[in-house]
RNA sequence: GCGGGUGUAGCUCAGUUGGUUAGAGCGCCAGUUUGUGGCACUGGAGGUCGCCGGUUCAAAACCGGUCACUCGCCCCA
Protein backbone atom coordinates (compact mmCIF):
# COMPACT_ATOMS: atom_id res chain seq x y z
CA UNK A 1 0.00 0.00 0.00
CA UNK A 2 2.68 2.43 1.03
CA UNK A 3 4.98 1.30 -1.46
CA UNK A 4 3.32 1.15 -4.84
CA UNK A 5 1.19 4.22 -5.29
CA UNK A 6 0.27 6.74 -8.22
CA UNK A 7 2.89 9.59 -8.25
CA UNK A 8 1.73 12.26 -6.30
CA UNK A 9 -1.49 14.23 -7.49
CA UNK A 10 -2.53 11.42 -10.13
CA UNK A 11 -5.07 8.78 -9.82
CA UNK A 12 -6.33 5.62 -11.36
CA UNK A 13 -9.47 6.05 -13.43
CA UNK A 14 -11.33 2.87 -12.05
CA UNK A 15 -14.27 1.92 -14.47
CA UNK A 16 -16.76 3.82 -12.31
CA UNK A 17 -15.00 7.00 -12.11
CA UNK A 18 -14.11 6.38 -15.61
CA UNK A 19 -18.02 6.60 -16.40
CA UNK A 20 -18.46 9.47 -14.73
CA UNK A 21 -16.05 11.39 -16.98
CA UNK A 22 -17.29 10.14 -19.86
CA UNK A 23 -20.41 11.18 -19.06
CA UNK A 24 -18.97 15.04 -18.30
CA UNK A 25 -16.61 15.12 -21.49
CA UNK A 26 -19.37 13.51 -23.71
CA UNK A 27 -22.02 16.19 -22.17
CA UNK A 28 -19.35 18.66 -23.06
CA UNK A 29 -19.03 17.29 -26.83
CA UNK A 30 -22.66 17.80 -27.24
CA UNK A 31 -23.36 21.10 -26.06
CA UNK A 32 -20.15 22.56 -27.74
CA UNK A 33 -21.09 20.41 -31.18
CA UNK A 34 -24.62 22.43 -30.25
CA UNK A 35 -22.67 25.72 -31.34
CA UNK A 36 -21.04 24.21 -34.40
CA UNK A 37 -17.45 23.76 -32.43
CA UNK A 38 -15.44 21.28 -33.62
CA UNK A 39 -13.33 18.72 -31.57
CA UNK A 40 -10.07 18.98 -31.96
CA UNK A 41 -5.97 17.95 -29.76
CA UNK A 42 -3.12 19.80 -29.58
CA UNK A 43 0.11 17.58 -28.71
CA UNK A 44 -0.10 17.06 -24.53
CA UNK A 45 3.44 18.97 -24.43
CA UNK A 46 5.04 21.70 -26.14
CA UNK A 47 8.31 23.68 -26.23
CA UNK A 48 8.32 25.53 -23.31
CA UNK A 49 8.24 28.77 -24.79
CA UNK A 50 4.22 28.32 -26.04
CA UNK A 51 3.65 28.31 -22.49
CA UNK A 52 5.91 30.66 -20.45
CA UNK A 53 6.30 33.24 -23.36
CA UNK A 54 2.58 34.59 -22.47
CA UNK A 55 3.31 34.62 -18.94
CA UNK A 56 6.78 35.96 -18.45
CA UNK A 57 10.07 33.41 -17.63
CA UNK A 58 9.91 34.38 -14.06
CA UNK A 59 6.33 34.07 -12.52
CA UNK A 60 5.24 31.66 -10.64
CA UNK A 61 3.93 29.63 -12.87
CA UNK A 62 6.49 29.05 -15.10
CA UNK A 63 8.74 28.68 -12.72
CA UNK A 64 6.89 26.66 -9.53
CA UNK A 65 3.98 25.10 -11.39
CA UNK A 66 4.73 23.80 -14.70
CA UNK A 67 6.35 20.38 -15.80
CA UNK A 68 8.81 21.19 -17.39
CA UNK A 69 12.26 18.92 -18.81
CA UNK A 70 14.83 18.53 -21.51
CA UNK A 71 14.02 16.08 -23.79
CA UNK A 72 17.44 13.92 -24.97
CA UNK A 73 17.70 16.04 -27.88
CA UNK A 74 18.17 19.04 -25.05
CA UNK A 75 14.90 20.87 -25.76
CA UNK A 76 12.85 22.52 -23.07
CA UNK A 77 9.63 20.59 -22.96
CA UNK A 78 6.22 21.66 -21.15
CA UNK A 79 3.28 19.14 -19.68
CA UNK A 80 0.61 21.34 -21.31
CA UNK A 81 -1.27 23.35 -17.91
CA UNK A 82 -3.99 23.98 -20.11
CA UNK A 83 -4.77 23.94 -23.63
CA UNK A 84 -5.70 27.60 -25.05
CA UNK A 85 -1.97 28.54 -25.49
CA UNK A 86 -1.42 25.25 -27.57
CA UNK A 87 -4.66 25.99 -29.34
CA UNK A 88 -3.34 29.14 -30.56
CA UNK A 89 -0.26 27.95 -31.12
CA UNK A 90 -1.97 25.44 -33.48
CA UNK A 91 -3.81 27.68 -35.27
CA UNK A 92 -0.51 29.87 -36.33
CA UNK A 93 1.58 27.04 -36.75
CA UNK A 94 -1.06 25.68 -39.51
CA UNK A 95 -1.51 28.82 -41.36
CA UNK A 96 -5.37 28.68 -39.98
CA UNK A 97 -5.68 32.27 -39.25
CA UNK A 98 -6.42 32.39 -43.37
CA UNK A 99 -9.75 30.77 -42.09
CA UNK A 100 -11.37 32.62 -39.72
CA UNK A 101 -13.48 31.86 -37.54
CA UNK A 102 -12.18 29.01 -35.56
CA UNK A 103 -14.84 27.31 -33.38
CA UNK A 104 -12.40 24.61 -31.68
CA UNK A 105 -14.02 21.96 -28.90
CA UNK A 106 -11.25 19.94 -27.13
CA UNK A 107 -10.93 17.82 -24.41
CA UNK A 108 -7.82 15.60 -22.83
CA UNK A 109 -5.72 15.43 -19.58
CA UNK A 110 -3.32 18.77 -18.33
CA UNK A 111 -0.49 18.89 -15.93
CA UNK A 112 0.38 20.89 -13.46
CA UNK A 113 2.44 20.74 -10.43
CA UNK A 114 0.64 21.85 -7.63
CA UNK A 115 -0.18 20.46 -4.34
CA UNK A 116 -3.21 18.41 -4.83
CA UNK A 117 -6.35 19.19 -3.08
CA UNK A 118 -9.82 18.10 -3.76
CA UNK A 119 -10.81 18.35 -7.34
CA UNK A 120 -7.13 19.41 -7.85
CA UNK A 121 -4.63 16.98 -9.28
CA UNK A 122 -1.19 17.27 -10.73
CA UNK A 123 -2.68 15.52 -13.63
CA UNK A 124 -5.99 16.67 -14.61
CA UNK A 125 -8.54 16.61 -17.40
CA UNK A 126 -10.18 19.71 -19.08
CA UNK A 127 -13.21 19.96 -21.60
CA UNK A 128 -13.06 23.57 -23.01
CA UNK A 129 -14.03 25.64 -26.63
CA UNK A 130 -12.26 28.33 -28.44
CA UNK A 131 -13.55 30.85 -30.69
CA UNK A 132 -11.06 32.35 -32.63
CA UNK A 133 -11.36 35.21 -34.83
CA UNK A 134 -14.45 37.45 -33.95
CA UNK A 135 -14.12 40.24 -31.65
CA UNK A 136 -17.61 41.02 -31.67
CA UNK A 137 -19.19 40.02 -27.79
CA UNK A 138 -22.03 38.17 -29.14
CA UNK A 139 -18.96 35.29 -29.67
CA UNK A 140 -18.63 35.93 -26.14
CA UNK A 141 -21.98 35.49 -25.24
CA UNK A 142 -22.32 32.18 -27.40
CA UNK A 143 -19.53 30.59 -25.45
CA UNK A 144 -21.20 31.65 -22.01
CA UNK A 145 -24.39 30.21 -23.43
CA UNK A 146 -22.83 26.88 -24.32
CA UNK A 147 -20.97 26.81 -21.05
CA UNK A 148 -24.53 27.13 -19.46
CA UNK A 149 -26.14 24.83 -21.58
CA UNK A 150 -23.35 21.84 -20.77
CA UNK A 151 -23.47 22.88 -17.00
CA UNK A 152 -27.55 22.61 -17.61
CA UNK A 153 -26.68 19.03 -19.44
CA UNK A 154 -25.40 17.69 -16.21
CA UNK A 155 -27.67 19.24 -13.59
CA UNK A 156 -25.08 21.24 -12.21
CA UNK A 157 -26.48 24.98 -13.70
CA UNK A 158 -28.56 24.99 -10.94
CA UNK A 159 -26.16 25.29 -7.94
CA UNK A 160 -24.13 27.28 -10.28
CA UNK A 161 -23.71 31.11 -9.93
CA UNK A 162 -22.80 32.96 -13.04
CA UNK A 163 -19.91 35.69 -12.33
CA UNK A 164 -19.09 38.25 -14.94
CA UNK A 165 -16.86 40.92 -15.19
CA UNK A 166 -15.36 43.35 -17.71
CA UNK A 167 -11.27 43.67 -17.62
CA UNK A 168 -12.07 46.47 -20.77
CA UNK A 169 -9.49 46.35 -23.18
CA UNK A 170 -5.39 47.23 -23.34
CA UNK A 171 -6.02 51.09 -22.81
CA UNK A 172 -8.74 50.69 -20.06
CA UNK A 173 -6.90 48.04 -18.34
CA UNK A 174 -3.68 49.91 -17.78
CA UNK A 175 -5.52 53.47 -16.92
CA UNK A 176 -6.94 51.05 -13.99
CA UNK A 177 -3.95 49.36 -13.17
CA UNK A 178 -2.17 52.62 -12.39
CA UNK A 179 -5.21 53.72 -10.59
CA UNK A 180 -5.54 50.92 -8.41
CA UNK A 181 -1.44 50.76 -7.83
CA UNK A 182 -1.64 54.36 -6.51
CA UNK A 183 -4.23 53.68 -3.86
CA UNK A 184 -2.88 50.55 -2.81
CA UNK A 185 0.89 52.23 -2.40
CA UNK A 186 -0.59 54.30 0.28
CA UNK A 187 -1.87 51.70 2.14
CA UNK A 188 1.17 49.41 2.00
CA UNK A 189 1.95 49.16 5.62
CA UNK A 190 -1.31 47.37 6.28
CA UNK A 191 -1.14 44.93 3.00
CA UNK A 192 -1.54 41.09 3.96
CA UNK A 193 2.40 40.27 3.52
CA UNK A 194 0.62 38.05 0.38
CA UNK A 195 -0.43 41.02 -1.08
CA UNK A 196 2.32 43.77 -0.83
CA UNK A 197 4.49 41.41 -3.20
CA UNK A 198 1.53 40.69 -5.45
CA UNK A 199 1.43 44.52 -5.20
CA UNK A 200 4.54 44.49 -7.71
CA UNK A 201 3.98 41.32 -9.47
CA UNK A 202 0.35 40.97 -9.99
CA UNK A 203 -1.52 43.70 -8.28
CA UNK A 204 -5.07 42.95 -10.05
CA UNK A 205 -4.67 39.94 -7.93
CA UNK A 206 -4.86 41.88 -5.09
CA UNK A 207 -8.61 42.22 -5.81
CA UNK A 208 -9.64 38.83 -4.96
CA UNK A 209 -7.34 38.47 -1.87
CA UNK A 210 -9.01 36.23 1.05
CA UNK A 211 -7.47 38.50 3.77
CA UNK A 212 -10.01 40.44 5.93
CA UNK A 213 -7.61 43.30 6.21
CA UNK A 214 -6.93 43.71 2.61
CA UNK A 215 -10.82 43.34 1.45
CA UNK A 216 -11.54 46.55 4.40
CA UNK A 217 -8.86 48.27 2.06
CA UNK A 218 -10.83 47.28 -1.17
CA UNK A 219 -13.47 48.74 -0.06
CA UNK A 220 -12.90 52.45 -1.34
CA UNK A 221 -10.50 51.71 -4.05
CA UNK A 222 -10.96 52.59 -7.39
CA UNK A 223 -13.29 50.30 -9.36
CA UNK A 224 -12.15 48.73 -12.56
CA UNK A 225 -15.64 49.87 -14.30
CA UNK A 226 -14.81 53.51 -13.61
CA UNK A 227 -12.30 53.29 -16.30
CA UNK A 228 -14.00 51.49 -19.10
CA UNK A 229 -13.55 53.50 -22.08
CA UNK A 230 -16.33 54.08 -24.74
CA UNK A 231 -15.72 50.83 -26.67
CA UNK A 232 -15.25 48.44 -23.62
CA UNK A 233 -18.85 49.43 -22.16
CA UNK A 234 -20.60 49.12 -25.32
CA UNK A 235 -18.73 45.14 -25.30
CA UNK A 236 -19.84 44.93 -21.73
CA UNK A 237 -23.75 46.42 -22.54
CA UNK A 238 -23.61 44.40 -25.78
CA UNK A 239 -22.94 40.84 -23.59
CA UNK A 240 -24.83 41.37 -21.09
CA UNK A 241 -28.10 42.64 -23.14
CA UNK A 242 -27.30 39.10 -25.37
CA UNK A 243 -27.44 37.12 -22.16
CA UNK A 244 -30.39 38.32 -20.88
CA UNK A 245 -31.92 37.99 -24.64
CA UNK A 246 -30.85 34.55 -24.11
CA UNK A 247 -32.05 33.99 -20.60
CA UNK A 248 -29.17 33.28 -19.10
CA UNK A 249 -28.46 34.63 -15.61
CA UNK A 250 -25.53 36.44 -14.03
CA UNK A 251 -24.32 38.44 -11.16
CA UNK A 252 -21.95 41.64 -12.28
CA UNK A 253 -18.38 40.58 -9.79
CA UNK A 254 -16.15 43.62 -10.07
CA UNK A 255 -13.95 41.48 -8.12
CA UNK A 256 -13.18 39.09 -10.25
CA UNK A 257 -10.14 39.60 -12.84
CA UNK A 258 -7.54 37.59 -14.85
CA UNK A 259 -4.06 38.70 -13.98
CA UNK A 260 -2.02 38.22 -17.66
CA UNK A 261 -1.25 40.83 -19.83
CA UNK A 262 -3.42 39.28 -23.08
CA UNK A 263 -7.07 39.35 -21.22
CA UNK A 264 -9.08 41.97 -21.92
CA UNK A 265 -13.03 42.57 -21.73
CA UNK A 266 -15.06 39.55 -20.83
CA UNK A 267 -13.69 37.73 -17.80
CA UNK A 268 -16.75 34.70 -16.14
CA UNK A 269 -16.55 31.83 -13.78
CA UNK A 270 -19.53 29.44 -13.19
CA UNK A 271 -19.07 29.54 -9.61
CA UNK A 272 -21.25 26.17 -7.05
CA UNK A 273 -21.14 26.67 -3.37
CA UNK A 274 -20.58 22.97 -2.85
CA UNK A 275 -17.14 22.22 -3.72
CA UNK A 276 -15.33 23.96 -0.97
CA UNK A 277 -12.51 26.71 -1.86
CA UNK A 278 -12.12 25.20 -5.31
CA UNK A 279 -15.51 26.39 -6.30
CA UNK A 280 -15.04 27.76 -9.73
CA UNK A 281 -16.51 24.93 -11.96
CA UNK A 282 -16.04 26.63 -15.12
CA UNK A 283 -14.11 29.56 -16.33
CA UNK A 284 -13.04 31.80 -19.36
CA UNK A 285 -13.07 34.76 -20.68
CA UNK A 286 -11.64 36.91 -23.78
CA UNK A 287 -8.17 37.17 -24.56
CA UNK A 288 -7.38 38.70 -28.10
CA UNK A 289 -3.84 39.91 -26.86
CA UNK A 290 -2.24 35.91 -27.17
CA UNK A 291 -2.02 34.69 -30.90
CA UNK A 292 0.08 38.01 -31.29
CA UNK A 293 2.42 37.19 -27.50
CA UNK A 294 2.42 33.65 -29.22
CA UNK A 295 4.79 35.01 -32.38
CA UNK A 296 1.66 35.34 -35.39
CA UNK A 297 -0.95 37.97 -36.43
CA UNK A 298 -3.50 39.50 -34.05
CA UNK A 299 -6.38 37.50 -33.86
CA UNK A 300 -9.36 37.71 -31.32
CA UNK A 301 -10.37 34.99 -29.22
CA UNK A 302 -12.51 34.31 -26.28
CA UNK A 303 -13.34 30.57 -24.96
CA UNK A 304 -13.66 28.39 -21.75
CA UNK A 305 -12.16 25.71 -20.06
CA UNK A 306 -13.87 23.03 -17.35
CA UNK A 307 -12.25 21.03 -14.64
CA UNK A 308 -13.89 17.09 -16.07
CA UNK A 309 -12.50 16.16 -12.24
CA UNK A 310 -14.63 19.10 -10.74
CA UNK A 311 -17.48 18.28 -12.32
CA UNK A 312 -17.67 14.49 -11.85
CA UNK A 313 -17.95 15.17 -7.98
CA UNK A 314 -21.15 16.97 -8.63
CA UNK A 315 -22.24 13.92 -11.07
CA UNK A 316 -24.45 11.53 -8.79
CA UNK A 317 -23.48 8.08 -10.12
CA UNK A 318 -22.36 6.71 -13.74
CA UNK A 319 -22.87 2.86 -14.01
CA UNK A 320 -19.92 1.88 -15.89
CA UNK A 321 -21.05 0.07 -19.50
CA UNK A 322 -20.63 -4.08 -19.12
CA UNK A 323 -22.06 -6.62 -20.86
CA UNK A 324 -26.15 -8.14 -20.11
CA UNK A 325 -25.27 -11.70 -21.12
CA UNK A 326 -23.26 -14.07 -20.18
CA UNK A 327 -22.30 -17.20 -21.52
CA UNK A 328 -21.71 -20.08 -18.52
CA UNK A 329 -20.29 -23.53 -18.83
CA UNK A 330 -21.79 -26.77 -16.82
CA UNK A 331 -18.56 -28.26 -17.26
CA UNK A 332 -15.56 -28.52 -18.95
CA UNK A 333 -17.02 -30.48 -21.89
CA UNK A 334 -18.53 -27.38 -23.21
CA UNK A 335 -15.70 -25.33 -22.84
CA UNK A 336 -15.20 -24.96 -26.74
CA UNK A 337 -18.16 -25.18 -27.80
CA UNK A 338 -18.87 -22.01 -25.50
CA UNK A 339 -15.99 -20.08 -27.09
CA UNK A 340 -17.36 -20.33 -30.74
CA UNK A 341 -20.90 -19.77 -29.44
CA UNK A 342 -19.82 -16.49 -28.12
CA UNK A 343 -17.86 -15.44 -30.99
CA UNK A 344 -21.09 -16.40 -33.13
CA UNK A 345 -23.43 -14.09 -30.77
CA UNK A 346 -20.74 -11.02 -30.56
CA UNK A 347 -21.31 -11.62 -34.72
CA UNK A 348 -24.93 -10.59 -33.83
CA UNK A 349 -23.88 -7.45 -32.21
CA UNK A 350 -24.88 -8.97 -28.54
CA UNK A 351 -22.23 -8.22 -25.65
CA UNK A 352 -21.56 -11.06 -24.39
CA UNK A 353 -19.14 -11.70 -21.14
CA UNK A 354 -17.53 -15.92 -20.77
CA UNK A 355 -16.63 -16.40 -17.48
CA UNK A 356 -13.67 -18.88 -17.40
CA UNK A 357 -13.44 -20.09 -13.77
CA UNK A 358 -15.01 -21.23 -10.98
CA UNK A 359 -18.41 -23.37 -10.32
CA UNK A 360 -21.49 -22.79 -11.97
CA UNK A 361 -23.11 -21.70 -8.61
CA UNK A 362 -20.01 -19.16 -8.85
CA UNK A 363 -20.51 -18.16 -12.06
CA UNK A 364 -24.08 -17.12 -11.84
CA UNK A 365 -23.80 -15.84 -8.57
CA UNK A 366 -21.28 -13.28 -10.01
CA UNK A 367 -22.83 -12.59 -13.50
CA UNK A 368 -26.24 -11.38 -11.15
CA UNK A 369 -24.07 -9.11 -9.41
CA UNK A 370 -22.09 -7.91 -12.08
CA UNK A 371 -25.68 -6.70 -13.59
CA UNK A 372 -26.08 -9.64 -15.93
CA UNK A 373 -29.53 -10.10 -17.08
CA UNK A 374 -29.08 -13.55 -19.13
CA UNK A 375 -27.71 -16.02 -18.12
CA UNK A 376 -26.72 -18.58 -21.44
CA UNK A 377 -25.87 -21.86 -20.14
CA UNK A 378 -24.15 -24.85 -21.40
CA UNK A 379 -22.90 -28.34 -20.98
CA UNK A 380 -22.34 -31.91 -22.13
CA UNK A 381 -25.60 -32.45 -21.50
CA UNK A 382 -26.84 -29.52 -23.53
CA UNK A 383 -24.17 -30.11 -26.16
CA UNK A 384 -25.19 -33.89 -26.63
CA UNK A 385 -28.95 -32.54 -27.11
CA UNK A 386 -28.33 -29.74 -29.17
CA UNK A 387 -29.69 -27.40 -26.57
CA UNK A 388 -28.87 -24.35 -24.39
CA UNK A 389 -30.56 -22.96 -21.22
CA UNK A 390 -31.61 -19.45 -21.59
CA UNK A 391 -32.11 -18.26 -17.53
CA UNK A 392 -33.44 -14.82 -17.17
CA UNK A 393 -31.31 -13.76 -14.07
CA UNK A 394 -33.60 -11.14 -12.83
CA UNK A 395 -36.54 -13.52 -12.12
CA UNK A 396 -35.03 -16.99 -12.09
CA UNK A 397 -37.16 -18.24 -15.36
CA UNK A 398 -35.41 -20.59 -17.54
CA UNK A 399 -36.07 -21.85 -20.88
CA UNK A 400 -34.74 -24.75 -23.04
CA UNK A 401 -33.13 -23.10 -26.30
CA UNK A 402 -32.38 -25.48 -29.54
CA UNK A 403 -28.85 -25.12 -30.26
CA UNK A 404 -27.19 -25.02 -33.99
CA UNK A 405 -23.37 -24.18 -33.48
CA UNK A 406 -23.41 -23.91 -37.40
CA UNK A 407 -26.32 -21.00 -37.60
CA UNK A 408 -26.86 -19.43 -34.17
CA UNK A 409 -28.78 -16.35 -35.51
CA UNK A 410 -32.10 -18.22 -34.05
CA UNK A 411 -30.87 -18.17 -30.60
CA UNK A 412 -29.45 -15.00 -31.02
CA UNK A 413 -33.09 -13.66 -31.62
CA UNK A 414 -34.26 -15.28 -28.93
CA UNK A 415 -31.46 -13.83 -26.76
CA UNK A 416 -32.53 -10.05 -28.19
CA UNK A 417 -35.92 -10.86 -27.21
CA UNK A 418 -35.47 -11.94 -23.48
CA UNK A 419 -33.36 -9.10 -23.24
CA UNK A 420 -36.23 -6.79 -24.43
CA UNK A 421 -38.90 -8.57 -21.65
CA UNK A 422 -39.11 -6.49 -18.39
C1' G B 1 6.36 26.28 -0.92
C1' C B 2 3.44 27.26 4.22
C1' G B 3 -0.13 25.73 8.24
C1' G B 4 -4.09 22.28 10.55
C1' G B 5 -6.14 17.17 10.57
C1' U B 6 -5.65 11.86 9.48
C1' G B 7 -2.79 6.98 8.35
C1' U B 8 -4.89 -0.36 11.83
C1' A B 9 -7.57 -6.33 6.65
C1' G B 10 -9.86 -5.20 -0.29
C1' C B 11 -13.67 -1.25 2.03
C1' U B 12 -15.82 1.35 6.55
C1' C B 13 -13.90 1.58 11.20
C1' A B 14 -13.09 -0.31 16.85
C1' G B 15 -8.74 -1.05 19.78
C1' U B 16 -9.19 1.23 27.62
C1' U B 17 -4.07 5.53 31.73
C1' G B 18 1.41 1.70 27.03
C1' G B 19 0.62 -4.98 28.90
C1' U B 20 1.80 -10.19 26.29
C1' U B 21 -2.12 -14.22 20.62
C1' A B 22 -4.62 -6.87 17.00
C1' G B 23 -10.67 -7.10 16.41
C1' A B 24 -15.84 -6.16 14.11
C1' G B 25 -19.10 -5.33 9.98
C1' C B 26 -19.17 -5.59 4.81
C1' G B 27 -16.59 -7.88 0.84
C1' C B 28 -13.68 -12.26 -0.83
C1' C B 29 -12.92 -17.88 -0.88
C1' A B 30 -14.92 -22.78 0.42
C1' G B 31 -18.74 -26.06 2.26
C1' U B 32 -23.97 -27.37 3.55
C1' U B 33 -26.14 -28.09 -2.37
C1' U B 34 -20.91 -33.93 -6.69
C1' G B 35 -25.26 -28.99 -13.05
C1' U B 36 -28.28 -23.45 -11.29
C1' G B 37 -27.04 -17.00 -8.28
C1' G B 38 -29.56 -13.62 -4.64
C1' C B 39 -31.50 -15.97 1.54
C1' A B 40 -29.55 -18.67 5.71
C1' C B 41 -25.89 -21.34 8.43
C1' U B 42 -20.72 -23.16 9.01
C1' G B 43 -15.68 -22.69 8.12
C1' G B 44 -11.39 -20.15 5.84
C1' A B 45 -7.90 -16.80 3.69
C1' G B 46 -6.29 -11.92 4.14
C1' G B 47 -2.45 -7.21 8.60
C1' U B 48 5.67 -5.16 7.73
C1' C B 49 -0.72 -1.41 12.74
C1' G B 50 2.19 3.99 6.28
C1' C B 51 7.81 3.93 6.75
C1' C B 52 12.47 4.82 9.71
C1' G B 53 14.42 5.83 14.31
C1' G B 54 13.87 6.87 19.71
C1' U B 55 11.79 6.24 24.95
C1' U B 56 10.41 1.63 27.77
C1' C B 57 10.95 -4.69 30.88
C1' A B 58 6.96 -3.93 27.17
C1' A B 59 4.68 0.59 21.63
C1' A B 60 -0.80 0.09 17.03
C1' A B 61 -0.82 3.65 21.28
C1' C B 62 4.22 8.11 23.72
C1' C B 63 8.37 11.25 21.14
C1' G B 64 11.22 12.74 16.57
C1' G B 65 11.73 12.40 11.45
C1' U B 66 9.73 10.92 6.82
C1' C B 67 6.00 9.52 3.12
C1' A B 68 0.94 9.58 1.68
C1' C B 69 -4.03 11.31 2.07
C1' U B 70 -7.13 15.42 3.53
C1' C B 71 -8.64 20.74 4.66
C1' G B 72 -6.97 25.70 4.17
C1' C B 73 -3.11 29.36 2.31
C1' C B 74 0.21 30.71 -1.92
C1' C B 75 -0.79 30.05 -7.12
C1' C B 76 -4.77 29.40 -10.33
C1' A B 77 -2.68 30.37 -17.50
Amino acid sequence: MSRLQPARGTADLLPDSMAKHRLVIEAARAASACYGFQEMATPIFEFSEVFSRPLGESSDIVTKENYSFADRGGEMLTLRPENTAGVVRAMISGGLTQSLPLKYFYAGPMFRYERPQKGRMRQFHQVGIEYLGPDDALADAEIIACGARFLAALGALDDCELHLNSLGDAQSRSAYRAALITYLESFVDQLSDDSKTRLAVNPLRILDSKDTGDRQILQNAPQLQDYLNDASKAHFADLTAALDAAGVSWVFDPLLVRGLDYYCHTAFEFVTTSLGAQGTVLGGGRYDGLAEMLGGPPVAGVGWAAGVERLAMLVETAKANSPKVAIITADDGARLAAFQLAEQLRDSGIEIDLPTSGAIGKKLKKAGKAGICVAVIIGSHELANNTVQLRNLEDGSQQEQPLDLADSNGLAAAIAKSLLAP
